[in-house]
DNA sequence: ATCGATGCAAAGCGTTTGCAGGGGT
DNA sequence: ACCCCTGCAAACGCTTTGCATCGAT
């Protein structure tokens, strides 16, 4: 959670999974993109290009708004970071790795992480025939979203 | 299904339910969102405003991109046609307006409809707890969203 | 030394808007 | 008659691209 005016640093541990994945992915670790990285990681929101790029100049401040275009697609590539689909507005880009639900509210368009796990097996248990059908005809499931939608309640009106 | 060249058009009972529909969401019935309605409930895919766009121009040739668009925004108020989110590319658009699953291609981009219930108990059958401990941090639950994603087998490789 | 990454500006693409005239109720 | 809708063109917001230079390996 981290609302400390602190920018955001990696530990040694993060850096190393970083550079790992993303030379992976055939790309270089700069400065610029460890701090995109960092600042993904240290939020529990799912931020946009731009709210990304305004506060990754606080640590890099001749960064460029193409340059955190062009490091959150090789973050994307090297699977560190994912984009979160919407339909209304810019993209939001994820920076938890590993696979979870979204809960989204309809009002404000935030998207939160749900504290449930994944369940790999869940295609299965809405209907333990799908994926045998889906599968004889050439279709192969490799993962499934989930996003809860709601909002918060409305104020209470007085009658 | 609908693979003939005749240009789709709506029995009596549609256009009723349409004209019902807009003028609940306070707008009126034309000719152009009605052939854009049409169009959307004949196709089995999900286009992009563009395709809609081509396809009703042989209905109403003088129809403009500009109006393509506000019909299917009026027809999505109206809660007729749902856009369907994606990361990457235009929204594409749902003409089947019963709530229900979708099923992702990630080779192709291509979305279908899953031939599995929607079921509203899904939040609680993931985990039992979730949707009131969300309730009483004030977020209501009113839907929710699920997608399996897969790709069709690749071609085997001769060895 | 190499070759990808950066920063800037300009272009790109899907979508929305302003407005005069037309059409639905 | 009213007011919303249409079609056109121009604007818009988000994202990508071209290019000279910089910097990581």
């Amino acid at each position: 959670m981290r609302k400390t005016g602190i920018p955001p640093t990696l530990s040694d541990t993060r850096e190393e999974r970083l550079r790992d994945a993303l030379e992976r992915a055939g790309a270089r670790c700069t400065r610029q993109r460890a701090a995109v990285f960092a600042y993904l990681i240290s939020v529990d929101t799912h931020p946009t290009a731009d709210q990304v790029y305004k506060a990754v100049r606080r640590t890099v401040p001749r960064i460029s708004l193409a340059t955190v275009y062009k490091a959150l697609e090789a973050l994307v590539r090297a699977r560190l970071v994912f984009k979160v689909p919407d339909t209304e507005g810019p993209t939001r880009y994820d920076g938890n790795g590993t696979e979870h639900y979204h809960l989204r509210c309809l009002q404000t368009g935030e998207v939160r992480d749900l504290p449930v796990p994944y369940d790999a097996a869940l295609p299965e248990k809405l209907d333990p025939d799908l994926v045998e059908r889906l599968r004889r005809q050439g279709f192969r499931i490799t993962g499934h979203r989930l996003e809860l939608i709601g909002s918060f309640e409305d104020e209470p009106t007085h009658p």
